[in-house]
DNA sequence: GTCAAATATTTGTCCATGACAAAGAAGGGT
DNA sequence: ACCCTTCTTTGTCATGGACAAATATTTGAC
């Protein structure tokens, strides 16, 4: 054996706060409402996380974000959590049987470690789907399905990353075969500070840039004051951001106001992603966008409004 | 005017966290000890800073990334602080005439937010130099270059983030033109969670890949114990990990020493990038490359040692 | 004077506890 | 069924104290 004795490795409150994305000060309330999670402390009283219970904690952020509230699950084992993670309904898939099945294939490869494999078999499907098929039919039910396998404990994070990484080397590679004229609307696409993922701002820009739209993406992560810059400078129609589940709603909300005073009413703010608040308590002035389909329509409409 | 008159904006502790990356504990210790930022406060008593204070704050940031202290500076207005800015050194570039030139002219593009051109100027470049040369050469600097444009306050954040996108794309782009070949060594490539920067980690991937190492790239920030899977996984040789001068140095150590206890002997753990602590007190059993000249040379060794 | 070791200061993060607002759940009337 | 009010849950913020790590400064030997 290579690690014979397994050396008890403990976890700081920082180190937790970033490996479960539970805060700081979550982390401390929890501790004193439920007594858990129970760390130990070290010889000046800072609490020393274990291994098992940072475990626990992963899969209890796991539930809440399918929508059980802490209160009620935190009292349970790591295997009664696992078990509950693997009750919860599938989305339901509104692919046909035979996406099902390709679906299935893919995560297969995956789940086998060959990524040269699913590299090159995602590479056949932009072909053969046309990339506006490939980024609906394929790569937002992957992605969907990816995300819902790892949080049943089905698959490791690295093994998230792997698809990750290579779905991203796809998108941007057939991105950027898109010939970019000169074309309105002119399309800003980031993502919010707190918000680190960008595949969908990739899916966007590549059904945008399908469209015909000038796509100026920033990456992830720029703060609102530089998106207000960069929207001036670059003579931007249109800010799209793109957000995930598991940002907090405060912020969403807030950056997304913030947002809306700060740049002029000619530019438009489009805010997409599956993000709960986003569909209930929307700012005045943002256009919500939950479904690609939407997303062409919206172009057309934009277009329309300005006699395109 | 669109906004004719500026709605006098403030922004709750978070916004600022997230806008100025000081944490909220350090926003509410520098107020205590030094009395600024000063932030109003709303009804109940919560924090509300002005953008002016923000501003301010900013500014203090990037000087301190510079190596300023905060108590010196904390202070100055916001004039005094751009000033201080200003005199910062030039860190002093190894280069040749013509490699500032050409550096100096791509950051004119950059600012001229010319992003097509900039995209097509880099693409020229890989093929003029070849990508080994590119990524020592121009990549390096260049970054290095806008890193330090920016901390002078002489760019903003979406330029940077235009620029690095940018780059990624057109990295991305060269390294998925390298044949690769079944070899060895295989290198698991990522950053640990707090580290979000992935440029240093495509330029690594570029010129190991050009070495002929067979890589996997999970992206930034893998959790240890998810490295340590796919390290296993993938029957990986080498780990490399990317650090970025603004990382925790206690994260930074911490990490790669409890990384080392959990991966076996037989895998060895490269650290990169200018990231101070490194130099100074790595921890055992790891080994630290600055250089990307030393990089092509660790690998030579690394096959020379297993007899390849 | 130069350099290294010892001491002082600065600075970020952590801790404990208290409080409240916003979201969610539960109850009651039409 | 539905909507409005009340109760409970939950995350975030506030205060103020403390210490360790990093940095600056002083001391002392050569």
């Amino acid at each position: 054996m290579d690690q014979p004795i397994k050396a008890p490795i403990h976890l700081s409150i920082a180190a937790v706060e970033r490996d479960t994305g539970l805060s700081k000060d979550t982390l401390r309330v929890w501790e004193r409402r439920y007594g858990f999670p129970n760390p130990e402390r070290d010889h000046f009283g800072e609490r020393i996380y274990s291994i098992d219970q940072v475990d626990r904690l992963r899969a209890i952020r796991r539930l809440m974000d399918v929508g059980y509230r802490p209160g009620k699950i935190i009292g349970l084992s790591l295997e009664d959590l696992q078990a509950l993670a693997e009750s919860v309904p599938q989305a339901a898939p509104i692919a046909s049987e035979d996406q099902a099945a390709d679906l299935d294939q893919l995560m297969n490869v995956l789940k086998s470690h060959e990524i040269e494999d699913l590299r090159r078999q995602l590479s056949q499907r932009v072909l053969r789907l046309g990339l506006a098929r490939f980024v609906t039919e394929l790569v937002a039910p992957l992605t969907e399905k990816v995300g819902d396998t790892w949080a049943r404990g089905q698959l490791e994070i690295y093994e998230e990353h792997l698809f990750t990484e290579s779905m991203q080397v796809v998108l941007r590679n057939a991105i950027s075969t898109i010939p970019q004229p000169g074309n309105r609307p002119r399309v800003l696409l980031t993502t919010f500070p707190s918000e680190p993922h960008g595949m969908g701002l990739l899916m966007v820009e590549a059904l945008l840039a399908l469209e015909g739209c000038r796509c100026f993406s920033l990456g992830v992560q720029t703060p609102v004051w530089d998106i207000v810059l960069a929207a001036q400078a670059q003579d931007i129609d249109l800010v799209v951001l793109s957000f995930s589940p598991v940002m907090n709603p405060t912020l969403v909300v807030d950056g997304l106001t913030e947002l809306r005073t700060k740049l002029p009413k000619s530019v438009e703010i489009w805010a997409g992603g599956r993000c709960p608040v986003l569909s209930r308590r929307a700012p005045d002035g943002i256009r919500v966008v939950t479904e690609f389909a939407e997303l062409t329509k919206s172009v057309v409409d934009w277009r329309h409004r300005h006699s395109l």
